[in-house]
DNA sequence: AATGAATGAGCCTTCATTCAT
DNA sequence: CATGAATGAAGGCTCATTCAT
């Protein structure tokens, strides 16, 4: 990419990235569209090989973004002192909806990173989506799974909250906009549930 | 489209409704390619548009016959005795890899159609899959909330088993092809896990 | 390419090929466009791609296809008793000519090919011009220097009878189309009075 | 143009001048990008538009230019009485190598201009050109063709030094760097042989 | 009926040109 | 005066769709 992009006003860089991501985010890598982008952004057609070299190059560029901002946030939110499996999600998804005060997409554009199949741009996907995920994991490493009722698999938990966090995620912006308090919500009612029926009585707060 | 396709031989029928639901419940309407389903069916280009006009007929047809073909086997094994809702969408899971022995993608195309986002053809999707979600909610209302733990709210059981399912069956695609009984077997044990903690000490059986 | 190709009618071959090169030997590799070409063979923007992948692919087949008929001709006609300077090169350019009578364009092409600048195709160009010049020089070797007046290096011939030629060559197509009686005519007489005041007596017949 | 250019400083006018005629000699009028000149001459992309219009505009004013310049150098080299017609094109050539040392691609724009085929600046080209050549013609005339063998026509001998000089000055530029002491002892050796073999024994000194 | 050659609208990308600073 | 960010028309290439065989 060509670095002058950051000379310019932060406004309009916000504007370019957003327009990217949501662009990206809501369809895809090979979906997404110079001219849906010129539309969401207001900025021509041309700028964006001004600044970015190709399609792929802006993916990279805004995947980067995404991510290092993401993980920038959490460093400072995942005190190393949570330690209960629901408390630290809800922190990262707390961070992501707070991330997304400022860039509405980035929530998406992570779990479109993780959901991108076009081969074209898979290495990059996967290469800067694993920061993050291994940021996360790292994390819930602190939590002992003998808070688990016996019943309750810690694999059947990553996975049913797993999906369930992403069918989450995509309904909060399936009216085109991301309403992070309905988002949040949401979630803590998810994780209160949850919480009552996996964890053993001790853990059950 | 035109009618006289039931006129071929069923072999060639299921060779191209196979090939192009394969392409659609991969890909998507917008990324399905022509080539992809000359390629996979080994059907000429031409021949599709002969007797289905163009993709969007193509696409109508092919969620049309998963959804019907889906609906009658499950007004087959859905019988009115069932009542607990595990074992309901068992069922309809049972049914659907049941018929994935001769459709391989329908369990894919039923996802993808839910998941459908090209405004072109969203109307079409919608109104095809609303039958079968209907018919699944419709046994699903013989399942009493009252076996439900008071901690667990039905609508909030809804979204964590679909989101759920959505994710383990696109898992079960993971490689290519579907494999049933890894599908059913993770199903199974999930619906163990969740029968022990969502339900009543009276209903867990 | 596509091999397929070589199944079209001759003459739609020979269209497409006359039209490639025509544009290719006038403009050079950068400046020829699709529409141009489109314009030049009546045949549509697309069916280009469907047989030679792109740009370069094309360069390289009509870059290819212009060596390869020039070689065969030339390996019938360069009979290996001729010894003499400008016979050798009068029976080159007659049978240059002679190829233009299918494909006018190949005396330019070859002589674009030695011209081209643009570094992406530079490879391919090089590399199949080398075959024709060797074949030349090969000829050209059973000539030996001393039929020459002592003024006359053969390295100043060399520099002087290419450089005419290829004047000559582009004069041709000065008017857009080759003429091959006009080419041949002014190369007759330019090598007729070279003949007579670069040879010895003795070799001046 | 904008007269206003003629105020900037001497040493930033032949910046622009000689940035833009190294780009619009090597790669002709149509593949001569801003881009290029904004390396070659390290002035802002604007700045060219703001003097110079447009493309066509500046193109225009550098064939203006070199043709003025060059001419106005030949008027005072090419002294009345110089009647041998190697002696007065190898002045015409000096003249140009001079020029040179100011403007590096006087020579060669001169040649790309006659060799200028882009329709959208062909009038500009052609008629900026004939200047010089007309001046060079006069002068050539007189020489008396009396001093030819009868076996070498004027005409052809025009013919076979024009576009050996064109041969030799592009080959004097194929380094990058017109290198005026090889360029000038190439024509001197050519010319030297070239008076031998058709000058009659009395012209030839 | 069946094929795949042929078409052209649309998308990515380049580049002359404009314009705010 | 100078800059280079910004624009949009044009060129390479893809792909749904048409059509001659």
């Amino acid at each position: 990419m060509n670095d002058k992009f950051f000379d310019l006003k932060k406004e309009k860089q916000d504007k370019m990235i957003n327009g990217a991501m949501q662009v990206f985010a809501l369809k895809g890598y090979k979906l997404a569209s110079t001219d849906d982008m010129v539309k969401v952004a207001g900025v021509s057609k041309g700028l964006w090989f001004h600044y970015f070299v190709n399609k792929a190059g802006l993916y990279t560029f805004i995947a980067d973004y995404c991510v290092k901002y993401l993980n920038m946030e959490l460093a400072v939110n995942l005190s190393a002192d949570k330690d209960d499996y629901f408390d630290i999600l809800y922190i990262v998804e707390e961070t992501k909806a707070s991330v997304a005060k400022i860039y509405p997409f980035v929530p998406l554009m992570i779990q479109a990173m993780e959901d991108e199949k076009d081969e074209e741009i898979l290495e990059v996907t996967k290469s800067r989506i694993t920061p993050y995920t291994e940021k996360v994991n790292e994390a819930l490493e602190r939590f002992s799974n003998e808070n688990l009722r016996e019943e309750v698999s810690r694999e059947m938990l990553d996975m049913t909250v797993g999906y369930t966090l992403k069918g989450i995620r995509e309904k909060a912006y399936s009216d085109g906009e991301f309403d992070s308090d309905k988002y949040l919500l949401a979630i803590r009612e998810y994780f209160e549930m949850m919480k009552k029926i996996v964890y053993t009585r001790k853990a059950d707060r």
